[in-house]
DNA sequence: ATCCGAACCTGACGGC
DNA sequence: TGCCGTCAGGTTCGGA
């Protein structure tokens, strides 16, 4: 669920219901996520959300004093829903408005995190994350830069967020296909219009998701239990084996840094 | 400094 | 039916 296209859909879809609005209190249902939820916010009240941003995969919710920064994990969801809605197993956070709306935070791994910041620039999670993958700031030179001295494979590579940010594993597969790069090929022997290329594919499959994701979050904000969020056309990932959409060759699966990648052998090199 | 595997959790699925 | 191994869209941490 949570890569980067649905976290800034969830973004957009939820502000609308927040921000202005007054935060009356959190409810604490398992503070055992990746870390403990901060104790600060157990002790919100009466506070006005000032804004909603993201940053990476982060969810950034500003208030008065600080900030709550929240991430959804492997398996993370948010809702928003009528505050009468009984929770369930795994609705670990509730966020509890005045207007009659809880923002609702469900996680069955718990691989999340809601923690406090009272300064961005301080914050453990954020102070070493690379360029957003949709900003200027991510280009060509900066990735033929980084990537000069790293002769590891490009597909773990494109992973790592301080290369940039929000290129989650399924993304890394979709933008290498984009850009005809095998996911082997060592990450320091990209040719200039090949790292021009991924740059571009990046931003495009990514800008793509993003949006087809606002339907997904029509759903999500309805709380009627269906994600779909793969609605859009994947080319590779999860196709191993079956035609490749370009040429028809099968698509081959393998591993990098324990994570599945998926390739066409013929488009690919 | 850099890399890789382990770790954090629960649930779904396929094979025996 | 049940047990076991494997896999899942992320990120940090420790040890080599």
């Amino acid at each position: 669920m949570p890569e980067l296209p649905e976290v800034e859909t969830s973004k957009r879809g939820i502000a609308p219901h927040i921000v202005g609005e007054t935060l009356l209190h959190a409810v604490v249902r398992h503070p055992k996520l990746r870390w403990p939820v901060s104790e600060e916010i157990y002790q919100l009240s009466d506070e006005t959300v000032l804004s909603l941003e993201r940053r990476a995969k982060y969810l950034l919710l500003e208030l008065k004093h600080g900030w709550i920064i929240i991430h959804l994990g492997m398996s993370g969801r948010l809702r928003i829903l009528s505050e009468e809605t009984p929770p369930e197993k795994h609705d670990h956070v509730d966020l509890v408005f005045s207007n009659g709306k809880t923002l609702r935070y469900t996680d069955p791994r718990r691989f999340g995190a809601w923690l406090w910041e009272t300064d961005l620039t301080q914050s453990r999670v954020l102070r070493h994350l690379g360029p957003e993958p949709l900003s200027e700031s991510f280009n060509t030179e900066w990735l033929m830069q980084k990537s000069a001295a790293k002769k590891s494979a490009i597909k773990p590579w494109l992973m790592d967020n301080k290369l940039v940010v929000g290129v989650g594993n399924i993304y890394a597969s979709e933008s290498l296909f984009q850009a005809g790069i095998h996911p082997d090929r060592p990450a320091n022997g990209l040719s200039h219009p090949e790292s021009e290329r991924l740059v571009a594919s990046i931003k495009a499959v990514l800008q793509r998701s993003i949006e087809q994701g606002g339907t997904t979050l029509r759903d999500f904000l309805q709380s009627d239990g269906k994600p779909g969020y793969f609605t859009q056309q994947l080319n590779v990932y999860g196709r191993a084996g079956e035609p490749c959409l370009h040429c028809g060759t099968p698509i081959m699966s393998g591993r990098h840094a324990q994570r599945s990648t998926y390739w066409c052998p013929r488009c690919q090199h």
